[in-house]
DNA sequence: GCAATGCGGTTTGTATTGCAAACTAGTTTG
DNA sequence: CAAACTAGTTTGCAATACAAACCGCATTGC
């Protein structure tokens, strides 16, 4: 076993994360998704994707939109290109890595 | 898409990061690996897995012996059954999760 | 009319990290 | 004996991730 394993450490950190890792799935699939949506697939905090989303969003992953529905606020998320990008890097370097060591 | 993909917020944070995630890897094939064996293949700084090895021996996931090789020092780790069990359940989550978003 | 409650988020506080750089203890080389 | 090497460990620090507190606005109860 000498296999060539050490890609893990390029793995992108920023996808990593397992609580951004399920935003950036359901986005990948869902085209674009509110925020309390969001939050109940995801099954996090408020608070907690409030900050994951404003990460992913520096990043360029996702694009954030704030508008309202009726009078209250609604903010509503997409993947970027880039996003998409770095979701199916980081999926095939992580499924490389099972493939490897199955 | 409604997938219950929630099962990533339980992922094993000793194992996914992927520094550790390439050593419980290495030794679950090696059965036992020296110190810089370790280094070189995961392709780490001494400091790093020195400290990861410590979170992961903290953890009861390697055992770790420090003999002699001649007069040098010479530490020598082992995946304990905890932590092959620990890294079973974390490729299972992992690949369960790529096969449901595949 | 106005306190209390709810909605949709954001900000703050804090404890934990992951890493690089500095350090330690002993060994060999010049 | 001084300099350099081996095999690690410890330290310093910036960056996290999460929970809890907070915010502005809207509605409801009285």
């Amino acid at each position: 076993m000498s296999d060539d394993l050490r890609g893990l450490n390029d793995l992108d950190r920023l996808i990593h994360e397992p609580a951004r890792l399920l935003i950036v799935t359901i986005l990948s699939t869902a085209a674009s998704a509110d925020f309390l949506f969001l939050q109940r697939e995801a099954g996090l905090t408020r608070g907690n994707l409030s900050a994951h989303l404003s990460k992913l969003e520096e990043a360029g992953y996702v694009k954030i939109e704030k508008t309202f529905k009726g009078k209250l606020p609604l903010t509503v998320c997409k993947l970027t290109a880039k996003g998409q990008k770095a979701y199916v890097a980081y999926r095939q370097q992580m499924q490389s890595f099972m493939d490897k060591t199955g």
